[in-house]
DNA sequence: TAAGGTACTTTGTAATGCAAGGTTCTATAT
DNA sequence: ATATAGAACCTTGCATTACAAAGTACCTTA
């Protein structure tokens, strides 16, 4: 019922600006979503051999290098799609708890 | 990272009125959310081991006996929950997607 | 008393997200 | 030089969630 909406939020992110695995988690963590690497890696590659996204490694000044994930023009495609039926949930959701019972 | 949406429909609905299975894939599919019997009937088992809901037997007019479902205090306090978690949810993906881009 | 529909239940499976552990690479302290 | 620490990447195994599909029980009607 709720597909993908952690997926769209990584996608959200990517959109926004080129970032590494580690900027991710802590663009969620402003907002209090906590995610961590072992959800984030495997998903990383899924949403690239979809298509989604492709990434560019850059060195870093302090440690190795790093992967630069940015959005393909499918990624964005599909981000708008995951985001319509974001607001389709969560305005479904509203009805359900909102309604007024019985009485 | 967020879990229990559905639970949440599930028991705001039965919060606002005593229905049986049926009347639950209804008012749900009301909001175009489709659920089914195979996801249903353990999902309602589980709330009702973990004494959020109770049940009563009522017969049909029309077939077999059905289970009637009715809030528990303890899963009154349980659905506030899960409403807080829920806008809590809704703000933070807000704030992801709507997010203006570094350009 | 057989047939069909309604309601409840169980089983197997796919996808999701996490914890935990592992590898590689770089910088720094010894 | 070499060991240590830390950053970044990746993998494995598990629990949970939701669904499809098949199965069981009950009730009404022909």
């Amino acid at each position: 019922m709720k597909k993908g909406v952690l997926e769209m939020c990584i996608l959200a992110i990517i959109s926004k600006e080129e970032v590494y695995t580690s900027d991710i988690i802590e663009r969620m963590k402003e907002v209090e979503l906590i995610v961590v690497e072992g959800t984030l890696y495997p998903m990383l590659s899924r949403l690239k051999s979809a298509g989604y996204l492709e990434y560019q490694w850059r060195e870093s000044s302090a440690g190795p290098p790093r992967k630069y994930y940015k959005m393909t023009e499918k990624g964005n495609d599909f981000l708008r799609e995951l985001e319509k039926s974001w607001s389709q949930l969560v305005g479904s959701v509203n009805d359900i708890v909102l309604k007024k019972s019985k009485s």
